[in-house]
DNA sequence: CTAGTTTTCTATAGGTCTATAGAATTCTGC
DNA sequence: GCAGAATTCTATAGACCTATAGAAAACTAG
């Protein structure tokens, strides 16, 4: 590490979380080595202990990168005064968009974080529960203005949302071909009338 | 092996099986050793050689063993005379209800199958390609009759139901304390009627 | 009780992996 | 082009892991 962060440390350090991210995504955290991570950066295996201090740290950076950007973005969502049906669908389409731009990354957060030692997990999870918290006040917002039926369980309803996007989000990285607007209409129709005839 | 197959054998596989679809589960096929399935079991790493040919061939063992009742059942639904509703209802239960049963080993198929070599995933490949086809013929037996909106795409309403299920049964696994026909008729329910207001 | 079979054990070869230490190289400001 | 800082490299200690071989123990049938 240098003594102040320099422009090519920052720079360089971010290309490591990405193929770290890459390498966990393809293989998991514990099949993936420092080795394939270092050999997509480029660089020797050692070399990559100047940018994490272990393999879990590289994990950790990983993780938060992929959830970060997520998490704020449904703070503005949650903050905005659209109707509910908006919200809902802003929601989803967030949801699965940062799967698209930082593809890896979120699915290793999801399928990885629990390797991560508790103590250094709960950043992460705080950033989760908030995510949820914030899905489930929308949800009782609408029941409050009459757009979710009323008795509706708002818990239940965040889980199924995110479960739904996660799923999708999985196949959206798989799949470079999918239309992610599609797959977000569908999603959001899905959550809002179910499949039975509308009329 | 013994020569013909013995009762002992049978059983100490069967254990063995389920030993390795607990760690599996908890620690992932690559952050598992044998050493602790063997311990798992009460016996010593190198005799598990004598129930599998590999590491590798346990998690084939454990995912074919967490896949194949779940499957089978979806025959059974599939090919009743039930309307649609009664159809996804009874998909949904047993998908939910086969996670609580095998909990592990079903989980395991899900998330670390995509770690055995192309040639061995066959077999589970074509199990879970029958499964969504059945749930797609369902939807589209449904669209016929009417209970589902025309133009439902149900290669889209397969895959959200299973994500769903997938999902929740996770969630079943790690909280004994959930009620799975509550989760089924909440999960049913969404997936026919949405969260917005029935009239 | 004995001979043969099944099951488990011990010991280890041979490989891979993480993390560190210290040398070599590249960069930066003057 | 020099001095010091930053970045990357090489080499390796030390740990762990899979899979196998062969001995030991437990079981079974006559």
């Amino acid at each position: 590490m240098p003594q102040a962060a320099t422009q090519k440390y920052e720079q360089q350090r971010d290309l490591a979380i990405r193929a770290a991210a890459a390498v966990f995504a393809e293989k998991g955290f514990h099949g993936s080595s420092t080795r394939d991570i270092a050999e997509r950066m480029g660089i020797k295996q050692g070399s990559l202990y100047y940018y994490f201090k272990s393999k879990e740290d590289a994990l950790g950076a990983v993780c938060l990168f992929g959830i970060e950007t997520y998490v704020s973005r449904m703070e503005t969502i949650a903050a905005s005064d659209q109707p509910f049906e908006a919200k809902l669908s802003s929601t989803v389409l967030s949801h699965l968009t940062s799967y698209r731009e930082r593809n890896e990354a979120l699915k290793v957060h999801n399928d990885e974080r629990l390797y991560l030692p508790e103590e250094k997990r709960s950043t992460l999870k705080a950033l989760g529960s908030r995510y949820r918290q914030l899905l489930e006040g929308i949800f009782e917002d609408g029941v409050r203005d009459g757009a979710v039926r009323s008795g509706a369980d708002c818990h239940f309803a965040a889980q199924a949302v995110i479960a739904l996007c996660n799923a999708w989000g999985d196949h959206i990285v798989r799949e470079p071909a999918l239309d992610v607007l599609e797959v977000g209409q569908k999603c959001t129709d899905l959550l809002i009338h179910g499949f039975r005839p509308k009329r």
